[in-house]
DNA sequence: CGCCACATTGAAGGCAGTCAAAGGTGGTGG
DNA sequence: CCACCACCTTTGACTGCCTTCAATGTGGCG
């Protein structure tokens, strides 16, 4: 798959932050982008670095996490094709506050901070979408917040619905197949435990009929369990 | 202290959001203001409520929380006179996603969301503003997800220094007075605990020679010790 | 003086992290 | 084709921190 220019245009017109703008204002934008491989377990940035710019991954796989003082790793983000990513890094200050590292061979168009800054300036409908792209941020760890206070079984549970509703909208019901697309350790680092605890949460609500698991798929057996879990979480 | 439209100009221009506006934009602003008076324990707004506005405290204190399936609450932010909140909500969705109720008689300035979405799409400095607040929030977001990976006692370290950096900026150092400014309950919410824990939290701090508690003041007494304890956390 | 909210301290129990070991899988090279 | 190795996953045993329950102390306020 090659990118010409025009691809790089119709992938950009595609994400919510560069809806709505004119053609050529897109061109111009598609002209500045860098477009970038990087291969499985590559670092596009890292904690500390310049940010010089944001990104969009056309294809691949990758994940955006800090470092925590004991040496994990907490993810923040999987991020999918087609989705942006380090927005805020541009507004919030001069460096990447988390690292990004491919999880499979990725390649990402970069998104330079220079070109962005001229063209919010002259454009309200740019500054909207990329409000409204920060507040859904805001949205999204304001959840992960809330998934903390909770026990393990119940993370993982909000995590399979939430996965579920995202590769099955509006169909998600018993019986449905959701795919992990990540390794168990890396899951287990995103809902903020280790691998062990991880399998274990799994093996409860396998026990407990709520799901069987196979490999990197988790069939849902009882939805209305799940969600209860999912909701109650602690007592 | 009474509020007249000229004093309302004035604290306006204070804030982030609205800083290097035009006089006119800001009277503009300022006429469109409702001030409401809320007794303490009042709710300001609930979560769920529709979002009209976002709101500047003009004197008090306030608390914005979540409230957590197990009927606790992890509160987001306390909020000190001169500082914004829930401006994301109206960037977010339509229902503010947190409750907000005065921890002392407070004074707020309601700043509705029509007009101040008239405001941005034709002023670029208005909308790098919010982004830039938008940004903060992201940050200090950033910052409390990674303080949920560490021990409470680290954790309370951490907020010791965040706040002790806020009253005396420049000047911390051993021997200085931190206020609290909530109670011991308060603050073990916002911590993500209960009030048994911050006290035997509390409890090691002091018996480690970091800090001396009295009331709801603390004495830093080891500045170094404080700050090796919030970042190493677990090991 | 007595009530109430807040704070502290003790004892017991549970969940999760760590260490350790074994089973399974995929890839590589002979 | 098979043997070997590296990595992932699972399970067990143990430890430690935090939560819960309970009792006591303390200050404000009617």
């Amino acid at each position: 798959m090659k990118t010409e220019p025009s691809q790089a245009v119709e992938a950009l017109r595609r994400t919510p932050v560069f809806s709505g703008l004119e053609p050529e204002e897109l061109a111009a934008v598609a002209r500045a982008v860098v477009m970038r491989e990087v291969p499985k377990g590559g670092l596009l940035f890292e904690e500390g670095d310049e940010a010089r710019g944001f990104f969009l991954l056309v294809s691949g796989r990758m994940k955006v996490f800090k470092a925590t003082p004991d040496g994990r790793e907490q993810i923040l983000h999987f991020i999918s094709p087609g989705e942006t990513f380090a927005e805020v890094a541009l507004f919030a200050g001069s460096s990447y506050p988390a690292t990004a590292q491919a999880l499979a061979p990725s390649r990402v168009a970069a998104i330079p901070r220079e070109g962005l800054f001229r063209l919010v300036e002259k454009n309200p409908q740019l500054c909207l979408n990329l409000l409204a792209g920060f507040a859904r941020w805001v949205r999204q760890f304001n959840a992960l917040l809330a998934e903390y206070a909770k026990a393990v079984p119940a993370r993982v549970a909000g995590y399979l619905l939430a996965e579920g509703m995202r590769q099955h909208p509006g169909t998600l019901a018993d019986g449905v197949r959701v795919r992990l697309g990540v390794n168990k350790g890396e899951l287990a680092a995103h809902l903020g435990t280790v691998g062990e605890t991880l399998s274990r949460a799994f093996a409860r609500l396998r026990e407990d009929g709520l799901v069987e698991v196979e490999e990197k798929e988790i069939v849902i057996r009882d939805l209305a369990g799940l969600r209860d879990l999912a909701a109650g979480g602690g007592p």
